[in-house]
DNA sequence: TAAAGGCGTGGTAACGTTCCCACGAAATCA
DNA sequence: TGATTTCGTGGGAACGTTACCACGCCTTTA
């Protein structure tokens, strides 16, 4: 039922060429006449040629495929990732293989000879992996993606700009007449924690606070983390209006939770800060005002910074994508409404 | 620098047989003596040999490649039906060419084409295009995805199953004391509309509900969408407690929101039952109870599928799925504190 | 005018694997 | 014991493309 599929000697003999000259035709090279170009074009019309791109890899080494390894595509921010880079590489003409590793490190292992054995020309990894083994034995071009890739400062990374999205949402909440935010972190275990509370720290004091007496609390990234976390920060004596600066949405969303079983409201009595600027941050009353990470800004980058490793001009550095700051509804304004706080004022 | 890689003639060699000996050893073939076998296995071992898909491709025709065109990676659910059908791929050592096609024509198109041109052993696709030509000069096995799918009856395909869904729905809402929701529904263009709409007629009917009195407002699929149209429904003269079932879970969320623009409260004031099971639906507030759609599932049972087709023994038809009720916060519980109330009770 | 160079073209090899066929040895049957 | 089948093995072709080389024609240069 299901015809041959024709193939470049097909179009060969209908334009009446050797394939040598089909193939410089089509594959655009320089050194083919006007004429003959056109009758192997209009023939390969005619009988529906289509490239094996198989046969191209097999012969010239150049698969036309990119592989992407991240944590989980069913998380938003890995989405948009993956979204950046599959619009980068079609623009270039490659398509993308997707691998979610859920963290595992046996299952990246195997995500990985995967693309070798499909001969892929370069990969976007955000590595799981604790040692670089791994990554030193894949043996093709790769980019890597996530906080995780400071790790290994020998290979070339993107990931997004931690420092700068302290400082954005630092002067956000300044600017709000927030002095002392509180703090939920993520677990000491992750790298991303501590960039983002040196780069804290720092801010305060060039804003000549004290971070050692700010409020402090720790949880997994998740919703139940930093709801927990809120909790205790509630419990802890204060006065006035608390600000809390989360390390992520999920965790801010939660705290938001913590707050409304504590009999008070947000933004009026709590104020809170995320980050990660994930979709469902949109849709929660109040709407979480939040520090976004630029996925898919991040995805195509990584794209283009495996263009130059497998081009062989490889950069070997970090690239950092600058955040941005998303204002919804759950900062309360001081600013207007009080003369400007000192610095100790919101702790407790 | 980099070393050529390792061939299957390599392996032989070191083994000390032939390649055709050693490729059967290495494909699991049946008719190797267990010493030569090992002997070969031992050499893949030594040399670091792994297999060149491309090469198998080109010969066997088969690439251990299969292609998936959604419209969205970035959209939650297409983002669980990608995660299933990945998870259920590398089970079967395939691995997954993933496209969003932007519900563009031409975008489509061309991602088929990249397909066809990778050699893919088959592909699962959401479809866009309104008519099947494209479809049909695809040229190698396909299974249809989504609703839109219904459109095309003699191509296989798996779905949601929207009757089942219907029913659950509203079976939750008769247990709660709502016994004439009104109604959110997407566009009338859209088919699965007329599904929806057509299956809770059905429903009504079962329970003596005449559903020509019930109130129903359409809107796009989006929070907007739902925000408008609540706010219509809310417009209407009514009595009582007013229950929702929305067609899609941000439609469901954004008329959350416009509940509380009018001062009323959910689920105090206003029942609102959703239909997706997104993400976000569980830190709006209240969370959305709603019918979740089992996207990881259809991923999973579109490759089950994809296998008959490749394999030879095409089903050629809809294979839905069955939906669940997830029970968050936003429906009240009338039946405990009220008589049972008659079917038009609820209506303006 | 002859030599040298550039350009378009065609033939052939190569990429790495699987498929097909043929061969010899061992096992089975008449 | 001789004929037949089974089994493991090896050699070669094939998949479709690009890289490489050689050839002839035309133009340029000494």
């Amino acid at each position: 039922m299901q015809r041959r599929r024709p193939t470049i000697i097909d179009v060969a003999r209908k334009a009446g060429v050797s394939k040598s000259t089909a193939g410089r035709a089509l594959s655009g090279a320089s050194n083919v006449t006007d004429e003959a170009r056109e009758r192997v074009l209009d023939a390969a019309r005619a009988v529906g040629y289509e490239r094996n791109d198989l046969a191209v890899g097999m012969r010239s080494g150049r698969t036309g495929l990119l592989g992407l390894v991240i944590p989980d595509i069913t998380n938003p921010f890995w989405a948009e990732v993956a979204r950046g880079a599959q619009d980068r590489a079609a623009e270039n003409g490659m398509s993308l293989l997707v691998f979610s590793s859920d963290w595992d490190h046996s299952r990246e292992a195997s995500h990985l000879r995967a693309l070798r054995q499909a001969r892929v020309d370069g990969a976007i990894i955000n590595p799981v992996a604790d040692n670089f083994d791994d990554l030193d034995r894949f043996g093709l071009p790769f980019v890597l993606i996530g906080s995780s890739a400071e790790r290994f400062p020998a290979a070339s990374s993107v990931g997004s700009d931690i420092a700068q999205a302290v400082r954005i949402g630092m002067d956000h909440l300044v600017s709000k007449g927030h002095h002392a935010p509180a703090l939920i972190l993520g677990p000491k275990s992750r790298i991303a924690r501590a960039r983002f509370l040196r780069t804290f720290h720092e801010h305060c004091v060039e804003r000549d606070i004290d971070p050692a007496v700010l409020p402090m609390e720790d949880g997994e990234y998740t919703v139940e983390g930093g709801h927990a976390a809120m909790k205790r920060l509630l419990a802890r004596e204060r006065t006035g209006h608390l600000a809390v600066f989360a390390a992520n949405d999920l965790m801010a969303l939660g705290a938001m939770v913590a707050v409304r079983e504590a009999g008070l409201r947000c933004p009026e009595d709590v104020s809170i800060l995320g980050f990660d600027g994930v979709p469902a941050g949109a849709f929660s009353w109040p709407g979480l005002t939040t520090v976004a990470k630029p996925g898919r800004e991040i995805g195509m980058r990584a794209v283009d910074c495996l263009f130059d490793e497998i081009a062989g001009r490889p950069e070997h550095g970090r690239v950092f994508m600058p955040c941005r700051l998303i204002e919804r509804g759950s900062l309360a304004d001081l600013s207007l409404h009080q003369p400007k706080l000192t610095a100790g004022a919101g702790r407790g």
